[in-house]
DNA sequence: TATTGTTATACTCTATAACTATA
DNA sequence: TATAGTTATAGAGTATAACAATA
């Protein structure tokens, strides 16, 4: 019984990680926005949010896909009017992707409506705990073992 | 200024449920063990030690999974030797799937894994830290926005 | 020679529908 | 009639390789 604590946590983040999990997080993030953010689309596009104007490789560095892969999601948020391509002045050979005011929004949106649901489900804990929580959990993913850069 | 504690958290969740995140973990997780056992069939290998001998309709719902998906991985997992199907005595339109040892196994080992790499990470945490952070994340998952119940 | 973005090919996975068998 | 399991078809997405253009 020496392991309690990482058993509970495990378990926990089972519950935590599962597809069903991440399919309704998704759908009541993205409920009644354009049709082309999805699943797929949505990394591409916070990934622009974070990252600015970039170009299709590095942004794939940055979330973990394949040019092609983002090459053919930018086409989707592209014709959605999310985003826009533009000729890199510093490098021919790149192209930029940048979101619109449109993109710009919708990221806006989601991420308002996801710490909007956290602050409601921790309105009937003790404000100590919430921040402690937020704190914990901030080392841990930061520390952890799915840390990207974890040795 | 007033969502800080929401929006810190929604942030680290973010990096949380990341594809990369996951696939890191596991790539982590299944590393050297029986090659059918990946993304898409461990849900299925995991679901059925939480449920025990199951159809693949009750399989199904229990893993959010349809049944033609989950009879289909359940094919990769049998060819393994980690899963065998048997008629239900109780239904005959019904086939149950069952663990067999060695898909006891994987699953006994995979959750090791992971106790193990969270308590290492956990190890340089006060005591009281890591004990709270376990309680504290069980009910946000539990009561939370995620909560597979949550109406 | 390396890297950019894009496209074509082959492959995998899934959802829908269809089938047979049983409750 | 409803549900079980399985399989066939079609569709979506990806990875690999290839392409032309530029560093």
């Amino acid at each position: 019984m020496t392991n309690t604590t990482g058993d509970d946590i495990a378990h926990t983040l089972g519950l935590l990680l599962r597809r069903s999990t991440r399919t309704r997080l998704h759908t009541r993030l993205t409920d009644g926005l354009e049709e082309a953010v999805d699943d797929l689309t949505y990394p591409v596009l916070s990934g622009l949010a974070r990252t600015g104007p970039c170009s299709a490789a590095d942004l794939g560095r940055e979330v973990g896909l394949d040019r092609t892969t983002v090459s053919r999601r930018a086409d989707r948020l592209e014709r959605s009017g999310l985003l826009e391509r533009h000729p890199d002045p510093d490098d021919s050979r790149a192209t930029l992707l940048t979101l619109t005011d449109d993109g710009d929004a919708i990221v806006a949106v989601t991420r308002r409506r996801l710490a909007d649901a956290i602050e409601d489900s921790l309105a009937s804990w003790p404000q100590a705990d919430a921040r402690t929580f937020a704190r914990l959990l901030r080392r841990f993913v930061d520390e952890g073992p799915f840390a990207a850069d974890h040795d």
